[in-house]
DNA sequence: AAGAACGCCAACCGCCGAGTT
DNA sequence: TAACTCGGCGGTTGGCGTTCT
């Protein structure tokens, strides 16, 4: 059964053979495709309309890139995925040159085993928790486990303990510390840059010293995204870190990074989705707040892709960043000038489908004003 | 070496919304 | 206003090449 628009005609399907490849390019370049319904016959083949839209669209157009997915591609599919799910057409509007059909094949194909393959489901993108207090034994420990009890256990055990600076002059080992050091280590450890400590030197020492990584370094991390706005706090919901699975304490106090500590991470945050963005500096804060009204800094879910991409990017890419003042890079306009595809369906979609108030909309962004579009 | 199983991907199917008659 | 056409989209299928047994 085909198409009504199939059945008027005896029409040819499957494959599509060189020649009519040839017809077809030959009368679209000549005369533009007009009215698809109208090109078969116009351009001399037995097909219909739809069947040489697609072939068009899918295959035949010049502007198509060819080959492999590269690295960045397919962070930038995975990451608007987690924004949008499966529309596929929208999340193709990232992806220069590539077509909905091949993002949807190479997800199902590809991305979707490596993420299952990781202990992420493809459809939420949240680690697959085997009981309501499962620590990830992810075998990437990377990644943070995002624990929904203990979030909500949080919630419910609200601190009323003072922030600690980690940056401050006081040593991270003072007493308010000690009850929670083994994960806070862990959870240190992961802000670190890739391989920045090697060496194992203590986390305090690190903390408190002079060579504190540079924002090179930082930029290099691989569970940091950066944002473009000057000020924002990522915010834990809770989190566990897979290194301290046998010390499996949650962080129960907040931790301040300062702004003037002499590596500013006021616009950095983990990739991990059990954070929100705020303004001011970077702050753990473990009171299970997944959204909060009337935030005044968000974060464009399209900026946030865009500038993770960043911290995964090629060399090439790096070194752009290695020259270039990140304090002057990550304004929110200088984004927005870079980003080229943007709608409302982005920012409405953010709503909805975002696990444990990862980017909060519970408000109307200013941003919703603007709209890319290609 | 041959058949089975698997993976990739081009193409099809059916639905939907917008525009037109 | 209903019926129809068309373009667009996401889900699914089936053919073909590759890998496994």
């Amino acid at each position: 059964m085909g198409h009504h628009c199939c059945t008027k005609q005896k029409v040819k399907r499957g494959l599509w053979s060189p020649e009519e490849d040839e017809k077809l390019i030959n009368y679209i370049t000549t005369h533009g495709h007009g009215s698809w319904s109208s090109v078969p016959k116009l351009a001399g083949l037995q097909r219909c309309g739809k069947s040489c839209r697609l072939r068009w669209i899918n295959y035949l157009r010049p502007d198509l890139k060819r080959g492999s997915f590269t690295e960045q591609e397919e962070r930038t599919i995975i990451d608007v995925h987690r924004i949008l799910g499966n529309r596929w057409a929208q999340i193709a509007k990232h992806l220069p040159g590539r077509t909905d059909n091949e993002v949807k094949n190479f997800w199902n194909s590809c991305i979707k085993k490596k993420l299952i393959a990781q202990g992420i489901d493809p459809n939420t993108h949240n680690f697959i928790l085997s009981s309501t207090t499962q620590t990830t034994t992810t075998s990437n420990n990377d990644n943070f486990n995002i624990n929904i009890a203990a979030c909500e256990s949080m919630h419910q055990h609200n601190t009323t303990s003072s922030p600690l600076n980690m940056f401050s002059s006081t040593n991270i080992y003072n007493s308010q510390v000690k009850d929670y050091s083994s994960s806070t280590s862990a959870f240190l450890s992961q802000l670190l840059p890739y391989n920045y400590n090697n060496n194992n030197i203590p986390l305090h020492e690190i903390f408190s010293s002079t060579t504190l990584p540079t924002s090179d370094e930082y930029h290099q991390h691989p569970n940091m995204f950066w944002t473009s706005t000057q000020d924002c706090i990522p915010h834990a919901c809770s989190m566990e870190s897979p290194v301290s699975q046998a010390s499996k304490v949650s962080i129960t106090n907040p931790i301040i990074i300062s702004s003037s500590s002499p590596l500013n991470l006021s616009r950095c945050g983990l990739i991990d989705e059990s954070f929100m963005l705020n303004s001011g500096s970077f702050e753990l804060n473990i009171e299970a707040e997944p959204i909060r009204k009337g935030v005044q800094t968000q974060v464009d879910p399209v900026v946030v892709v865009q500038e993770e991409e960043k911290v995964y990017d090629d060399e090439e890419v790096l070194e752009i960043n290695r020259t270039n003042d990140i304090h002057e890079m990550n304004s929110t306009s200088a984004s927005f000038e870079r980003s080229n595809n943007f709608d409302f369906d982005f920012v409405e979609s953010t709503s909805t489908v975002l696990p444990c108030g990862m980017y909060c909309n519970d408000y109307h962004s200013p941003l919703d004003q603007f709209a890319w579009d290609s």
